[in-house]
DNA sequence: GCTGTCATGTAACAGGTTACATGATTCG
DNA sequence: CGAATCATGTAACCTGTTACATGACAGC
């Protein structure tokens, strides 16, 4: 389990209500760690009940009152227990991948169809990354701790789908060059 | 669920019992979809009694029984129409880049030994693909149908290793640079 | 007889997904 | 007053993980 780590991690960054995290894991953080609001406010409930965060309710003005979460001395103690355990490699899972390998059981056209889909999204994904990465860290060079992790890591998710990019091109290069 | 249709994909290449499935997981088809044997067995028997999959027991020497599956007509179209669904983007999912994000609220020499220890690993696998390529698609622009899509999938494992790799080495040099 | 491999499972639990529920406030 | 947004959740279900269990045969 790692949600609650990675809760951790994005409450020591900045400390946020349920809300705030589930927005966070729609933008930077769900690049390498996808997760619901669902997700989010029963890992919350339990971190809170197990000490790793405090809770402050916050009211605010025309909006209803927002529970914002910290970490405690508890749950940093956890997360520096977690970052300097031996870390296991992450299962792969592509489905498209599967799509790819068995295209000859079914319609090719339809699987053409998903890649082509899935393309457009990849892509659409390395532009929005390689715009936050020129507006967040304009001078790479410069970045030191935290700041440098991030670069690093908004990088990792660049190079990710420029892979994704050219295994999908390559793909359909080879197949619309076989049916003419 | 896609574990269910990777089996079908499988056994439509070759049909073959629980174990000889999950070796292929833990070979080929484990590049982009991880599975243990209980998910297998499990899975398997309940395609059995939606009747996506016949089963043969055939007796070995020395050696026990062995059950061996069968695609039949339910299960191919069932295939079929899977195939020409739309297809959903998998969610990311990489502890690693968690705690590469997270480093300064550690201990930093330890996240760089987990990434370090990655790095090997992409690297194992790197070779290993490389390798299997070589063997098995000694000339790939002879390649068509089900043999081209086969290679072009293992082409996306090379990449996505070579992208891990790359992602990584960068952090790596990032950080020593810093600690000289 | 012990170890290793082949072969198939069961059971309990943890984690993730999907659908639905609730209530406040702002804006038109 | 109706729609949209903010904000937090519950419940049911499905999937995945971990640990354990069983039995046959081969080779030393």
């Amino acid at each position: 389990m790692a949600l609650e780590h990675a809760l951790l991690v994005s409450l020591s960054e900045q400390s946020a209500s349920g809300l705030e995290l589930s927005r966070r894991f729609e933008r930077s953080i769900g690049n390498f760690w996808a997760a619901t609001h669902q997700q989010i406010y029963r890992t919350l409930a339990r971190m809170e009940g197990d000490g790793w965060v405090a809770v402050t309710v916050v009211p605010q003005q025309g909006k209803p009152d927002k529970k914002v979460y910290a970490v405690t001395s508890a749950g940093a103690a956890v997360l520096a227990d977690w970052l300097a355990a031996p870390t296991p490699v992450d299962p792969v899972r592509s489905t498209l991948s599967v799509k790819m390998r068995g295209a000859s059981w079914g319609d090719r056209e339809a699987v053409l169809a998903s890649v082509t889909d899935h393309l457009a999204e990849h892509r659409a994904r390395l532009a929005a990354y390689e715009l936050n990465e020129k507006r967040t860290y304009p001078d790479p060079t410069v970045l030191t701790g935290g700041d440098l992790d991030r670069w690093l890591v908004l990088r990792g998710g660049v190079r990710t789908e420029q892979a994704w990019i050219d295994y999908l091109t390559d793909y359909l290069v080879a197949h619309t060059q076989e049916t003419p």
